[in-house]
DNA sequence: TTTTTAGTTCACAAAGTATTGAACTAACTA
DNA sequence: TAGTTAGTTCAATACTTTGTGAACTAAAAA
């Protein structure tokens, strides 16, 4: 109906607008983008779908879209209040820790075809053929070491 | 002029394209990424502008752009031959590790966002700002680490 | 001087993405 | 049963990104 709009200070929209081109950069269409930074710079963690919508000021449509894509890629979460229809949605920001390491790891994928193109490479390119292979070997070094590097930090901030 | 385009068997083809498609995915731009997974799979490790066009099949016009941004972004060079005017482009592998360092240090661009946003969170919200926090301190700690690896692993290599 | 080579530039077309809004559904409420 | 709430779906539009090809440039060759 009329202004489910939350209030937000100047300061929570331009990190809002910030943070949204940031995660563009990253892959994130325009809407989820938005929603996602909405969740986090909002004093509120909660929104329903009415708030959400009115706030970034987009269609009922393209916010039913980015809330979806958004559940379905488990970016953000919702809680239901006994009594009521509404849902209300919030980010999962405990998953981002999670989404930086699948990040890290996504590492090993280009590894994977720099492997298959070296293998049937020719043997003259020689110096060609060797920084390829000091390339796989830093990759292959990281992709073995991160592990490390995140058991690490759960021991010490435990 | 004619056909300059160097036959590549289908194994390369193959891998051409699923690394072009990696690329993309990086965010590099479909030309783009063509012509930088060419110029790994390809047996010669140099080739002209009309070769890269030619085995692509892709237009003059398309062909410039991509080598150009390619050369300012610094993934390709080209080298020349005395007394021949053409270029012959060639693939920058050694820079990609420290493409693959770049990456990693984008979290850091993240990261400085969401200290802001921590800043100006209300101290309602408990649970919320301290599952932040954690973030904000495992992306700290990547960030301090991971420049050690590096370390590590030149002294390993070397 | 004319032609050829090795490109560059740019307006336009084609292809791909995102957003809107109107019509619909499904559950609850009066 | 009629109306309201909380959405979903989708065709059409609007916008963005890519690629094309024709016209151009600048250097070298004939």
């Amino acid at each position: 109906m009329s202004e489910n709009s939350i209030k937000l200070r100047v300061e929570q929209i331009e990190l809002l607008e910030k943070l949204a081109v940031l995660l563009e950069k990253e892959g994130f269409q325009p809407a989820m983008a938005k929603v996602v930074a909405l969740l986090l710079v909002s004093d509120q963690t909660e929104l329903t779908f009415d708030q959400i919508q009115d706030t970034l000021s987009i269609s009922k449509g393209a916010t039913s879209q980015a809330i979806n894509q958004l559940l379905s890629a488990n970016k953000i979460e919702y809680k239901t209040k006994l009594g009521e229809r509404k849902r209300y949605f919030c980010s999962r920001v405990m998953s981002w820790q999670e989404d930086v390491k699948a990040d890290l790891n996504n590492i090993s994928n280009f590894n994977n075809i720099l492997k298959q193109i070296l293998q049937q490479r020719p043997d003259h390119t020689k110096n060609f053929n060797q920084s390829m292979e000091r390339l796989v070997q830093f990759m292959d070094y990281l992709n073995e070491e991160l592990p490390v590097l995140y058991r690490k930090f759960e021991e010490q901030h435990s």
